[in-house]
DNA sequence: AATAAACCGACCGCCCTGGTAGGATTTAGC
DNA sequence: GCTAAATCCTACCAGGGCGGTCGGTTTATT
C-alpha cells in the first residue's frame, strides 16, 4: 500500500513497450488487452509518463507509444517518480508550506525532528533501490522466464523471500 | 504520502517515551501535550504499540506506558511495522490471496513478474533503511539540538538536503 | 469516595484512488 | 475526402481508508 497501482500499471506499460522495438509505436489498446488493464485508465497512466518526457507518442491510425530513450538508460526512479509525484515517506516532506501538525520541524525548532531523520533515511533507501534497477533489467528478467513457466515461478518465489 | 500519520505519530510517542527514565510511567496526557497531538487518537496509536509488545502499560492514577525494552534494542523498523501493518511497497505484497488484476504474479505465470522484482528490491531498501536505525539514535537525535535552537534547524536542513 | 488514568468500540466527514464517459483532434489507408 | 484508428482532454463518480471524535468501562492511587 506503499505505492498505488499507478505506479504498478505505468511500470508494466513501460516494461510491455521496453519488449517492443524502438521507434516502433505501439497502441495502448495492444498493451491493455496484453496486460488486462482497462484502457481509459491507462490513458491516464501514460500521460504522466509522457508529460516526463519519458515516451513518446504519435497519434491518429497506427500511432501509439516508444520509450524516448534506450531502456537501458531509464532508472526506475525517474518513472515512478513520474508516475507517483514525489517520491516521500511523510506528507510533510513534499508539502513543506502547509502548516500541518503532521511535521513539527518547523513550529518547535527548539528540538531537533528525530521522525524527520528516519523518514529521510527511508526515503534513501527508497530511492537507492530504484536508481539501481535500469528499465532494461526488468524487461530482461519479463522475457527471461517465457520459455520455462516452473522454473519462472520457482525463481520468483526466492527472490521474493530474499 | 508513503507512511500514514500513525506512523509519525507513534515513532514519535515512541522516542518520547525514550527520553524518560525506563519503568517510570509516562501519561498519554503528557505526550499529547508535549508534542500538541490529539489525545483520543494517540490512545489507538498506542495500543498497537502495546499489542506489539513494544510498549507497557499500567493502569489507574499514575499509570502510563514505557519501554519494555531499552532504547537500544528497538529497531525501528518493528515500531513501523507495528504502526502501519505489513511494510509492502504494492498490495499484492500483503494480500497473496486476493484475485486483484493488481499483481498478475500468480494468473499469468508464463511470464516472468518483473514489477515484482523492483517492488521486492524497494522493499528490501525500506526494511533496511529501518532495521539499521534504532530508537536510542533517535532519543539521542531529539535529545542533541535542545540548547541550541539555531544550530538545531541548521543541521536538520542538512540532513534532510543529504 | 474521588480522581486519574488505561482501555474499548462505535461512529463520522473528508479526500484520494481507481475507474468511467464522452468527446475533440490527428493521422493512415482507401 | 471519407472512414477508422488512435491519441488527447476534461469532467464526473462511487467506494474506502484516514484522521479524528465521543461516550463509556475498568483499574488503580490517594
Amino acid at each position: 500500500m506503499i505505492f498505488s497501482s499507478k505506479a504498478e500499471y505505468g511500470v508494466r506499460l513501460m516494461i510491455e513497450l521496453g519488449r517492443q522495438a524502438p521507434e516502433h509505436p505501439t497502441s495502448l489498446k495492444a498493451i491493455a488487452d496484453a496486460e488486462g488493464l482497462p484502457l481509459a485508465y491507462l490513458e491516464q497512466v501514460v500521460a504522466r509518463l509522457r508529460r516526463a518526457g519519458l515516451v513518446m507518442s504519435a497519434r491518429g491510425a497506427h500511432g501509439g507509444y516508444w520509450l524516448s530513450r534506450p531502456a537501458e538508460e531509464i532508472q526506475m526512479d525517474e518513472v515512478v517518480q513520474a508516475l507517483e509525484g514525489a517520491i516521500a515517506p511523510m506528507e510533510c516532506f513534499v508539502h513543506d508550506h502547509t502548516e500541518r501538525v503532521l511535521c513539527s520541524h518547523q513550529p518547535d525548532a527548539g528540538r531537533g525532528c528525530a521522525t524527520k531523520l528516519l523518514w529521510t533515511r527511508v526515503q534513501g533507501g527508497i530511492i537507492r533501490s530504484l536508481q539501481t534497477t535500469t528499465l532494461a533489467e526488468l524487461v530482461e528478467f519479463s522475457g527471461r522466464h517465457e520459455v520455462e513457466p516452473v522454473v519462472a515461478v520457482a525463481i520468483a518465489g526466492e527472490t521474493t523471500a530474499a
